[in-house]
DNA sequence: GTGCGATATATTGCGTGCAAACCATTGGTA
DNA sequence: TACCAATGGTTTGCACGCAATATATCGCAC
């Protein structure tokens, strides 16, 4: 019950399995940021996507992709209902036209202030440690890498 | 660059939010099931619920539904698409009509010997020390605990 | 300049995940 | 026995996430 020994008989308990809890952990945490997104009218992988651009912009959807980890497929359409909100423009590259430059409106950038307020009260309303935030963090960048090193599928074409 | 200092100026910054290190890796882990799933005609999800009902069996929606901290939403199609892979059996509960009793058929239990193959070839390729995963696997346990206690969003129904 | 492979994005299809509405059964209670 | 709130599942609608396909533009070879 309290995560003892691996009970080397029982490989595939669901209870001991990385997976599950990385899937309920991510599920459980996104849970917690909805109600604090919604009055934004943002979904959490919007919300991703605006943190991007507040660090960086413009952005084309190539770019998006790799730092997010997310497809066109996810990506374009999720851009567009974002242009919907009118929180950021999609607008063809000068430069080369096969891209898209994703670039915030004002209300996007303003979007900023009230988003401030989201990390901290995350972490309030999980009453965990800012310590073992950080470890985790660390933890779950030497999983993604593991990851990627495997060959996972989230955009795996950085390496030549 | 080596997640060093949390940098107070900036609470937004991409790289140090634990909710997209949690999304970012449970989509690259369960990337890594893929291929070893396909085979077998399963997703992800439909794995896990397998492996609950490996564990224990019947097992109704709702059960299924506190096990995994899925929907009846998304369960109920769910389960309908492994029955139709012959693996499982949906039936009504014959002392209580309102409820589902979720059985295996035997190649649903025929599988569980492939399937055995997986964690450890999931863990192989990740190529990480089995105590950085017990580890990881403490403190996702911990974050699903605190997110539950804070009131997350997957079937919280759970304390009366 | 023409042709052609490579690149960037968009679209379609399918399976989650979650909210909300709906429906049947159940277990009281009057 | 007849009502009625509660319970367990199903359905619908919407937004990812990913594979596969399609389309447009680019840039190089010639």
């Amino acid at each position: 019950m309290t995560s003892g020994t691996p009970l080397p008989g029982n490989p595939l308990s669901l209870e001991q399995q990385v997976c599950f809890a990385l899937a309920i952990a991510s599920r459980s945490v996104i849970g917690l940021y909805r109600p604090l997104l919604q009055p934004m009218g943002l979904t959490h992988p919007q919300y991703l996507v605006m943190l991007a651009l507040w660090e960086n912009e413009p952005l084309s959807v190539k770019e998006l992709g790799r730092l997010l980890q997310l497809d066109p497929g996810t990506l374009s359409p999720l851009l567009k209902r974002l242009e919907a909100l009118g929180y950021l423009e999609r607008r063809r590259d000068a430069r080369d036209e096969r891209a898209l430059a994703v670039r915030l409106t004002p209300a996007g950038r303003d979007l900023r202030a009230r988003a401030e307020e989201i990390p901290p009260a995350i972490v309030e309303r999980l009453g965990l440690p800012l310590q073992e935030l950080q470890d985790l963090h660390r933890a779950l960048t030497r999983v993604i890498a593991a990851a990627r090193a495997a060959g996972a599928s989230p955009a795996e074409g950085d390496r030549t």
